[in-house]
DNA sequence: AGCTCGAATTGGAGCGCTCCAACAGCGGGG
DNA sequence: CCCCGCTGTTGGAGCGCTCCAATTCGAGCT
């Protein structure tokens, strides 16, 4: 059953191709009669324009590419509802895509997101290498969420991760907390400023810093408390992220510790994930579905070429504290 | 910075237009040398060739439009895991979209994927209507995840939902409850065969059933808390699904109640979620990776032509027995 | 040398649409 | 009564590609 095309459209309807053309983009310059009977025609015989043709020749694009690094972390989620709002609002059509923590992955979802020549590009705690990152830009703008960038034809959407961590460690050296260490997002997005704001508040507090190379899973977290039980046992820990800080106590719990008695644990994001009543997760928050309309914002500025410079959001973070950190007991 | 076309890699490796599309296509019957030539071209241009002018001209796709109804809950990020490899496998890139559980922005995300023709499209947990359905799977072959159809042109993949719920509260009753009651998914995708499997499993136990209208969301779990706890206390609660259980879990303790000493939970799905230790949540399971999977090979199967009649996955949920449910204290 | 045949290559038509220049009406001002 | 300028409408070209029939080429055979 071939779709109807808008040849068949003009036909019954006894009108031209260009006149039913320009009533699916509803022109003004179309008289009601004629509208009318092409809408009608249209509906009779079931038809929606070409998506590919219409882009092909109007050499334009109502699509918003959007590759997401992980679709199990919630985080993405939220910043996928703000992404969605905000470009729907502007007439633009999602394509989500997903990466897989992995670069090999994510640069094929990179280039299957590019052939369809979208409007803009939103990649979303990317792990690309910024070569390819610059590559694409070139060609449609770009706008990366939790992952910085020195390119000046890329947008850039963050929380200040360096902040966020200092107000963590912060936190916990006001409940008396000394032995802190912290368990890193690894070669993840926003790993560097979050692990460059641990060690500076160490070293502003005094303190002997301890990093434990992890990454942003459940797993990580887990895998990362032998390590750390191993050498000097922390009192307190910055976790990477939620999920990672999920692991963390899993792995305590298991190990005989508990949270916050033996280890306060400190997250990082502010999912739902941390605010489930039996997590009780004390966090970083980042303001996710703001960031989400933030970096939809800057794709459809730089559509219509609304300005010169690069955006660079920047996103002040706020510590949550709930159930995870308390004093220590001494 | 117009992107190169095929046009272009042909007068650069000198050759014409047509070859440059078999190399593309990597096509045998090209011989060595103009090969490397082409692809030398192409790689210095870097061109890709534009996906839209392709299945414009090639009247295919190689897309294949999924739909998740909640980007939030954990248990569509497996089915995606498996549609995606599933698909790659097969040559076919997914384009994912997502409803928001709600029958109007599903209608316009689902709109959104057909204007891409796409070759198959994947609905995972659709609330749509059934003549939604069935209308664009007039257009493109369709299967449904955790939806049931009777359309013989839809193809579906669930898990037994009655078993599943049947299951649960065989456990709960072998655990010695008797008021054990059920909240539900409301008019989300599967909830009747779960609400069915409960009512049947009570029945032939001679107890006496009692369903809470609810929602597939954490915060539908907390709020049925208080309606439960006005009416007779009940002993075990099954719920519409583990998102849903952390809520209900997360309303007990508010209310005072301990988990699962004062009251046992049963969840449905055995997302990550459940088991995380905190949760350790007593669950059905379903394959979610392996729905997924199956989704795919419905399409591929059916976009190939190799199947006449719909196929109807109906895979065989397991409980998983952790700590959110014990005997009853008497 | 002439011929055939398969493999490699090519030009042209066409996919469904938009855009543009051109054009048909049709009142109103000269 | 003609021409102007408007609003509405139209045919044709072309977007980047694939497909097809046709063509070239070279080797293998007689």
């Amino acid at each position: 059953m071939p779709r109807p095309t808008i040849e068949d459209v003009a036909a019954r309807a006894g009108v031209s191709r260009a006149l039913v053309s320009l009533v699916m983009r509803d022109s003004p310059k179309v008289s009601a009669l004629r509208r009318a009977a092409v809408l009608k025609a249209a509906e009779e015989l079931g038809y929606s324009p070409h998506l590919m043709a219409r882009s092909l020749a109007s050499r334009t694009s109502h699509v918003v590419g959007v590759m997401v690094s992980d679709l199990h972390n919630p985080f993405w989620a939220e910043v996928v509802d703000g992404l969605d709002s905000g470009a729907r609002a502007a007439g633009f059509e999602l394509v989500i895509n997903t990466g897989g923590r992995s670069p090999a992955r994510e640069r094929q979802a990179l280039d299957g997101l590019l052939s369809f020549r979208p409007a803009g590009l939103a990649l979303l705690g990317t792990v690309l290498p910024a070569k390819a990152i610059a590559a694409a830009s070139a060609h449609t703008p770009v706008v990366l969420v939790s992952r910085s960038s020195r390119t000046s034809t890329v947008d850039t959407v963050n929380d200040d991760g360096k902040a966020g961590s200092m107000m963590a460690v912060d936190h916990l050296v006001s409940l008396g907390h000394q032995e802190i260490a912290h368990i890193d997002g690894g070669g993840g997005s926003q790993a560097a400023p979050r692990r460059a704001g641990y060690l500076a508040a160490m070293r502003r507090h005094g303190l002997r810093p301890r990093v434990v190379r992890g990454e942003y899973t459940e797993a990580a977290g887990a895998a990362a408390v032998p390590v750390l039980l191993a050498g000097r046992r922390p009192t307190a820990l910055l976790a990477a992220n939620d999920l990672n800080a999920v692991g963390v106590i899993s792995g305590l719990v298991e190990a005989g510790l508990s949270v916050p008695e033996d280890v306060s644990v400190v997250g990082y994001d502010n999912t739902w994930l941390a605010a489930l009543r039996h997590v009780s997760l004390t966090t970083v928050d980042q303001p996710r579905v703001e960031m989400g309309r933030l970096a939809a914002q800057a794709l459809v500025r730089r559509v219509r070429g609304e300005r010169s410079g690069p955006a660079r959001h920047l996103l002040t973070p706020r510590l949550v504290v709930r159930s995870s950190t308390r004093t220590t007991g001494r």
